[in-house]
This record gives structure tokens, C-alpha cells and sequence, in this order.
DNA sequence: CTTGACATGGAACAAATGTTCGGATAAGAT
DNA sequence: ATCTTATCCGAACATTTGTTCCATGTCAAG
């Protein structure tokens, strides 16, 4: 009498799932379903794919979220790779230049930026700014750059700053160095001498979080 | 006889609906089905919602991907900000310093770094360095920056190239300007003067496409 | 060889999900 | 008021999807 031939077992069967399922949700943008699995690795019964689903979120490699519909999620990626990752969006508020004041941070912004979340150490209340002109060149920053900014009327000894200096009405960049009544304003070219100016001339913008330069021609905000 | 009293007429809905599918993904990294739509925007029946879907795709503002669950993509996003991008991952090959020569861009890479797609023209045959010491100032890169480029003999006239000096043992960051028999290597930085070497010292590198500094502490290259 | 942990197969069930249909209603146009 | 279009509603239906159960098989270790 004639009997189906078992196929043979397949040790690293629950690595294929979990190498199937990145690369479904990299192509499809969503996660597979049992069967789904079941039909892309050539699997016999969807009760196999449970199974194994059923140990790998045991083993911490997966999560379920309860009986939803394509309820699988990846608790860490192969290779680390996550294909998307959170962008935060980030208000690009418009060009600094050397004798304009800044924008204000709660204006109405003229853009978005995204960045990824991973870049930053906390995403709330930031914005972004152009460099226009090469006002601010001993910053290392140069014409078009993008700087991002976290508004903040104090900065840590040291740190990038975007200051105002009320008695030139004028906007720069410069690395801020606390002392007695005066306060350092360092340049970040190390050749370039540093400004010491009274404290009560420097006004404190915000602290220079990033600074992002393009020369592919692809203007990073999205101006819409 | 008591009638059931039928709701107002919502005649926004199909944008609530667009919302309320941007809002879910953000939130749950997966799409809706039509029942949670309902059940969210306090739907009476999956029909309406149904009814409303088939008029959002005949509108070309979400596909459909057949009959199967969770089957519904947004065309645009609201405010064009889709939650997530898609991120490429760039080798990480290592350091690039005055006194020594890049690595070579087939060198198995110490990290990955990702970068939105869009940032990008085309994501084929990057890598990433960080650039150690202040060599590069006047190419306002600093120490510690990290610079993607794309591995090239040949770069447009003005376009910044990391360059290695065959007679000084050199590597550097200029603006590349081509004349009769010898190269201008233009800083960026304005007020410093070009330099003027024979052609056949010029190896050119690559090309310089984006230039990335984080002043936060979080170094970018995710070494594992 | 025997054993036991692990993997597979098939079927059925229950729940979730997408769809269709006819009729009713709301609201603007004429 | 009448007409017309778009919308809403409830129910039922057809698939899809996750799950369970039990029998059976594989294979490495002892």
C-alpha cells in the first residue's frame, strides 16, 4: 500500500522563518501570515508554522500580538538591518545667516526634515536651520548646510551654541566657554582665535545638535 | 414604533479614515483592517467603511493589494511625513586620516551606518569614514565627522573628492577643478589658497556625497 | 536497539476579515 | 416640493487566517 513520503526534518527550519519573514516584510511592507510562511517555504501545514512560531516567541526571537491577523513582529532584525526605522519629523524653520536673528522656534515652519529616531538622543523640540552664507565658516559650517538645533537658553561648558550677540546684532556659532563675568566664544577651527564678550551681550539660542551637509545636490527638507 | 435614529451624514469621513490609517500605522507598524477602521472612527457598519475605501482607491489615494487582510497602503501620506523610510545601510570601512591611505572600499567593514533613502540620489556602492584629526578643516570637515562617498576614479569639475597625493603619501578632501596639465584642489573653505600639483600625482578616491557630525554623543555608525 | 525530545502532517474548528446586496436616509440642486 | 446623488445601515456570505488536536515520524543520545 502506498504511503506519503514524509519529508525530511528540517533543523534550521525556524531560522528560514525568521529570515522569510524579513524578507517578506522588506518587500511587502507588513508581516507574513501562517500561511503565507507555510506557502513560501514549502511547508506541508500551517500547524508546522505554529508550531515553530510558537518556539520562537519562546525563544524571545519574536512577538505575537494576540490573534490579529498578520500579528508576528521581529524582536531584533538579522544582521541588525531593520529595512525602516522611525524618522522624526522636525520642523525646518529657515535660514541663519550672520545678520539676521533666527526664526522663531515656534513659527510656523517653511518644511520638514526627517531624521532617524537613532540619531538623536530624544526627539522632542528640536528644529532645523540653513546656513546661509559663510559667515559661520569657523564653525565648520558652510554655505547650505543644515544645522539641527535644540532651543535652550543654557548650554554645558564646551558645546555648540547658537548664540546672538546683542551688541553687533548678529547671529553665530561658536563653542561657549563660561568665566568670571566674561563669557569665551571658540571658534571650532582650532587656528582661529576665540571672542571674549561680557556675559550680558551673549544671548543663548540653542544648542547645536547635528550639523548635515549635502553635495549630491539633494536638498534635505522637504519644501512643500 | 420606535426608529433607530441614523447618524449625520459625515461628509469628511474619507479624510478621517486617510488619518485614522496614518495614525494606526504609526502607532501599531501595520496597516488597519476594515473592521478597526470601524470600530475606531465609531462606524456603524464595515460596508460604510468598505463604501468609503472603494472610493479613496478610485480617488488614487490608497491601494489595495487584493482580498488579503490588512490590505490597504497609503499613496501619500498626510503632510507627506510617512512615520518610517526606508534606511540603506553604508559600510563603515574605518578611519580616514592625513598620513594614510583610505581603506580599501572592498575591505570588510567595521559597522553599518543607514541613511535615509531619500537623502540619497542612488543608494548603490557607498561607504562611510570618520575622519580622524583636523587635517580636513579646510574641506570644514572636522574631527570625528563621518563622510559617505561614493568610490570613483573620476569627479565633475568642483565636485569634492577625497584625494590621495601619490608624492606626499596624502590623503585630503579638496574641490577638484581639471586644467591643461595639472589639477586645482580648491578648499572649501574660501580664503584658503588652492593647490597646484601635476596631473599623474592625483589619485582621486571618490566622490563626496554627504557630510553627517553629531555634537550629542551618539556616533552614528552602529559598530556590532 | 531503545528512548525521548523534537518535528511533521492532516484535518477540522473558531475567529477574524473582506465583500456584496438591497434598501433607507440625508442633503444639496432644481 | 421634487429630484438626484452621495452616503449610510444591517445582514448575510465567502475567504482568509490563527489555532487546536492527535497521530505519526525523525533522529541524536545513551
Amino acid at each position: 500500500m502506498k504511503r506519503k513520503q514524509r519529508s525530511r526534518i528540517r533543523w534550521n527550519l525556524r531560522q528560514e522563518i525568521l529570515a522569510f519573514i524579513a524578507r517578506w516584510y522588506r518587500q511587502e511592507r507588513t508581516y507574513p501570515t501562517v500561511r503565507e510562511i507555510q506557502r513560501g517555504l514549502k511547508i506541508s501545514s500551517p500547524s508546522v508554522v505554529a508550531y515553530h512560531l510558537r518556539r520562537l516567541e519562546e525563544e524571545g526571537l519574536i512577538d505575537r500580538i494576540g490573534r490579529r491577523s498578520r500579528g508576528i513582529r521581529l524582536r531584533r532584525w538579522p544582521d541588525g538591518l531593520a529595512p525602516e526605522e522611525d524618522m522624526i519629523p522636525i520642523p525646518f524653520l529657515g535660514p541663519i545667516a550672520a545678520g539676521e536673528p533666527i526664526p522663531h522656534p515656534d513659527a510656523e515652519p517653511l518644511g520638514w526634515i526627517r531624521i532617524p529616531r537613532s540619531w538623536l538622543a530624544d526627539g522632542d523640540d528640536l528644529f532645523a536651520l540653513r546656513v546661509q552664507g559663510n559667515s559661520m565658516i569657523d564653525a565648520l559650517v558652510g554655505d547650505g548646510d543644515l544645522i539641527i538645533v535644540r532651543p535652550t537658553p543654557e548650554v554645558e561648558d564646551g558645546e555648540m551654541a547658537v548664540v546672538w550677540l546683542r551688541d553687533r546684532h548678529e547671529t553665530t556659532l561658536k563653542r561657549v566657554y563660561r568665566e568670571k563675568e566674561r563669557i569665551c566664544l571658540r571658534p571650532a577651527h582650532p587656528i582661529m582665535s576665540p571672542l571674549y564678550v561680557p556675559a550680558e551681550v551673549v544671548q543663548i539660542q540653542g544648542k547645536v545638535i547635528q550639523v548635515l551637509r549635502n553635495l549630491n545636490g539633494i536638498s534635505l527638507p522637504a519644501e512643500r
